[in-house]
DNA sequence: GGGGAATTTGCAAACGGTTGCATGAACATC
DNA sequence: GATGTTCATGCAACCGTTTGCAAATTCCCC
């Protein structure tokens, strides 16, 4: 049914290798020729095989994008940036939901890896001993986080988070719950670490809690631990899991923030709708400073290296001095 | 580099053709044979390439998943939904996100026409000629549009859109504002229709606005001219809309509900948070019925009909009696 | 034990492109 | 006018897999 480049050789009058150049290599061919040959290829609508191109270029000119949870907001604007630019180089870009299931994401990039010439993982929750094997078959970039040798984009939770704490620690705030997300999380790391050292600093006192899953329900479910302890202000893992604490709160009588101060990671859509001070990450530069490093990685072959991008506290109604 | 059928067919001491009927035609092939074959495939951790199989079988596996906008919330539960069932039948899914533009849409079309065997248009912005023209290159499902004698999964929104404006007729409304949303739109359409007749019948004056962007920027844009109609209450092409005129109207001294109802259409995770009374959109449930009926054309050559979706109100806390 | 069917395998031609090499034409150089 | 370049094109092999056809083997039945 498609029309092949062997209908445009046999329009125009020529060996199909010279309609291939004219696509693939124009500069090959005669003026004159590559008229008639575009002109045969536009009237016929030809539009060249990626698939069969990709078998003798060992190109396919498509992406992977692997995160974790498509439905989580502070997904989809690095995916929508990452896939704009990635179309400006003329790519495509494969999006896969893992689910927060490493088992998941290990199978999904195996099968995925003869269609695409590299891939981004975002937030992996592969081990570095997985995403080292399987790098052998598709070049990655990883998006916050650090396998060894990996060219990586990193969204640096560290300088918001020691804000986070400055902040609190300023409205006078002693007692602060750190609800933490995945274990396997380079982002949750990092936020344990930096809370913690900030924490020290401003003789503010820190309960970690956690592992909590990073969805609303876990942010809810940490509910009765966090009033365990006494503390006057939470600095959560993301916004879905601050979110989450602060319906439960709610719901049990509570006030953010004259009773309680909440803190989320993200700065999506949802916290600014739902006025809660956070962390802003910049997702959509990473998601094209990604882009960015695979491409140069795939056309040149080099293993550029590392990307940091700052993050910064965005303050808004849900902190406030504790109450009393 | 990459193992191929080849190097198993080597190491197993066959043709290759019998290692292809190994993995695609097993009853081909006698049990002992095949036994060696799997054991040195996977030894060699051969994994059959995809693109070269499309070449032959004119069957890619893969799928396309067209959106507006990815980071509308409306879309990634939808998404989500679909990648899961498209990958429990060894599907992939090719998510493009067209900006809410048309052209846009129809390049990516295009160009993805030859890596897959159909494609998901989710509430697509194209003329009904041009889904047309372009579904003789690739068999369509459409989510949330009408073109003739395309399968379809319909979300139907008119059944909500009535709940809603008798809810707000039942609280003594009789002046409601409708931000309607793209001309392109089904949802749209239906959404106007529906309200206009169910006002008609309750009495209610219905003022037009529109069309609006789909975004919290053109839900802020309406707010001037609602408020030049006097409406009491406004439903909103979406929530993005509804939430960004709330917004608006706050910032301008404005209480939601209490000087004006809102309600919103899609029932996304933000409306949850924000209190949003908004019409439930079945995303989840369409998702999945699409690639149902994606799958089902493609395997079986036939064009299923049409699978409609019952669509309701979720009454919150953004909807009261108007004030006085 | 001979004939036919069924089972298993190999051969080779596709699928739609790309690309190294060879051929041929046009042109310039001396 | 012989020689050497450059440019444009064709030829054919190849990318990894599938598949119709034929050959070879085994099995069954009379």
């Amino acid at each position: 049914m498609a029309v092949t480049i062997k209908d445009v050789a046999h329009a125009s009058g020529v060996h199909v290798s010279t309609v291939s150049r004219t696509f693939s290599a124009a500069h090959l061919v005669n003026a004159e020729t590559r008229a008639r040959v575009l002109a045969a290829a536009h009237q016929l609508g030809y539009r060249p095989n990626r698939a069969a191109r990709a078998l003798s270029t060992r190109r396919t000119g498509n992406l992977g994008l692997i995160v974790a949870d498509i439905a989580n907001p502070f997904f989809p604007p690095l995916i929508k940036a990452a896939q704009a630019h990635a179309r400006a180089s003329d790519h495509h870009v494969f999006v896969a939901d893992t689910d927060e299931q490493a088992r998941v994401e290990e199978e999904l990039i195996r099968s995925m890896a003869t269609q695409v010439d590299g891939a981004l993982l975002v937030a992996s929750r592969l081990s570095n001993r997985v995403i080292n094997e399987l790098s052998a078959d598709v070049p990655f970039v990883v998006v916050n986080r650090r396998p060894p040798g990996l060219p990586a984009v990193l969204m640096d939770v560290a300088s918001g988070a020691r804000q986070a704490v400055e902040h609190l620690a300023g409205l006078g705030h002693r007692e602060v719950a750190l609800l933490s997300g995945p274990r396997a999380s380079w982002t949750n790391q990092n936020l344990e670490r930096a809370a913690a050292e900030e924490a020290e600093r401003h003789g503010v006192r820190l309960h970690r809690l956690g592992p909590n899953q990073p969805t609303e329900e876990g942010g809810a479910a940490a509910a009765p631990d966090l009033l365990a302890t006494g503390a006057t202000a939470a600095l959560a893992y993301n916004d879905l899991v601050a979110l989450g604490l602060v319906g439960e709160l709610r719901s049990r009588g509570l006030a953010v923030p004259d009773d309680l101060s909440v803190v989320g990671v993200d700065n999506t859509d949802t916290a600014r709708h739902c006025d809660l001070t956070t962390v802003d990450m910049p997702t959509a530069a990473a998601g094209r400073a990604a882009i960015d490093l695979l491409l140069r990685r795939i056309t040149s072959g080099d293993a550029p290296g590392t990307v940091t991008l700052d993050t910064r506290l965005i303050v808004r109604g849900s902190t406030a001095p504790p109450a009393g």
